[in-house]
DNA sequence: ACTTATTGTGCGCATAACGCACAATGATTT
DNA sequence: AAATCATTGTGCGTTATGCGCACAATAAGT
């Protein structure tokens, strides 16, 4: 997030209203009045006038005791979906690699200390879509991540251990900075991360980097299979080369 | 939407502030302040203020020229579809379904006079997300549409007709409302609803309703097809049954 | 170097939004 | 049925928020 703005700058009121927006989810798509005020933060009052005005806008509806979002709040999150359009053109690479590899395959860009999936193409097992696009993961755990965090400046990357919480997620979980650096200067040096098993016991992952035309790195792709199914040096073998192959196919589709 | 709410209780700020971030698109991924203002409608000063907060806020992104937005802004549709998990409910019976006929399948709910779907399981051919979950479709020429407006009451289907605009989007598009009543009248009494090629040329689809323990119609579900490949008569041979099927499963999986 | 377009921002002003308090309504308990 | 409790609706006085203007600064184009 950028350094503090001037207050005068700052909107208290649209930063209340989006407050009331996000007041709801997965275990509170229906509220009371009394319930938003709490959630977000606010007097009955104020809730009450960002209610109705969400209402009048058609994010949020209402009976009469109960207040939930609309479909129409899809709109803003879409604004930034049709943004990503561009990832639309590494879409056919996806396809012809999740044939080729048997696994699925996926898309990622790094947001603070998360990556952010922005594409994706699964297996023929189909997964719903709030698992798809949007889905925030920790980077520091994630060979999609690890990639992302191997081409930040050392500021960058100092700044990222400096606000990253390094929670264990399996026992396999590397929470050590020090060890978590090495891996990370691994990545810049090898060209490919692999993590195995530490963001979800069973779950195996390679990622490789997708980079602009100046070298940067836009985005990192994954593909990730089962460890019952895969072992860390097929992975290696099997997927690396169709990988990197894509990824340079969607460098070259991106120019 | 509702009447209109007393003055005093609209924010003219979060409206705004929402003005501004839905002024991104597909088109306009990245503006400058003079171009946010002018789609949004304001002066340059308030988008600044606008923008200037939402940065704050992680929702928006600026390199001190351009802005766009960020990943964050699904969050606020996420609350959205995290309120719409009762669908995946409905994932298992819609991937058998489409397993059966071999077909995409999905499910919408009706919002002023658009579909919109909250679940889809395409066939093998990956669509990408941004085409499925939220997409809006006109209700009038849908399957999926046809069957939600039969279960309207009189008097909701008349507002519907007073504020929906029958464009015709093929040769085959239905657009006179007399013909349009009569239709709905046709699957009120039939159950189902085949609609051939009135969205695009060579779609053909048929839907039936998802109701709920009291019989209201909570959503519809459709499969659709190519007309290359399948007849109305082998649709509604082959498909209405397993459709029904599966949408008698998803009745009491909602339960 | 000049011109044009765009951006940054301080500031006076008007009103938008604040929270309070009380009435009304609905739900629960006795 | 009555009492109690919780929640909601809303008018209103107050004030702080957000307004647009205008001018300086910067960037881009000629």
């Amino acid at each position: 997030m950028s350094t503090a703005i001037n207050v005068r700058d700052f909107s208290t009121s649209l930063a209340r209203g989006l407050r009331v927006i996000t007041a709801f989810d997965r275990d509170h798509d229906e509220m009371t009045l009394s319930e938003v005020s709490r959630r977000a933060d606010m007097t009955r009052a104020a809730a009450r006038r960002y209610l109705l005005t969400l209402c009048e806008l058609g994010y949020v509806t209402g009976d009469g005791k109960y207040f939930r979002l609309t479909p129409r709040v899809l709109e803003l999150g879409f604004a930034f979906l049709t943004s990503m359009h561009i990832w639309e053109r590494a879409q056919p690479f996806m396809e012809r690699l999740t044939e080729q590899v048997n696994e699925s395959c996926s898309i990622s860009v790094l947001e603070d200390s998360d990556i952010v999936y922005v594409a994706r193409v699964p297996t023929k097992r189909i997964m719903s879509v709030a698992l798809g696009i949007g889905t925030r993961l920790p980077a520091f755990c994630t060979s999609m991540g690890r990639v992302l965090l191997a081409d930040l400046r050392p500021a960058e990357l100092e700044q990222f251990f400096v606000q990253a919480e390094f929670r264990p997620l399996t026992p396999y979980t590397i929470t050590d900075p020090a060890l978590l650096r090495d891996r990370i200067a691994a990545v810049r040096q090898n060209g490919y991360a692999v993590v195995d098993q530490e963001l979800e016991v069973g779950l195996r992952s390679i990622a490789v980097p997708i980079r602009n035309q100046a070298g940067r790195v836009l985005a990192a792709m994954n593909v990730s299979g089962h460890a019952s199914r895969i072992s860390v040096e097929e992975m290696q073998q099997r997927f690396l080369s169709p990988l990197l192959y894509a990824a340079e196919g969607i460098r070259m589709a991106l120019a």
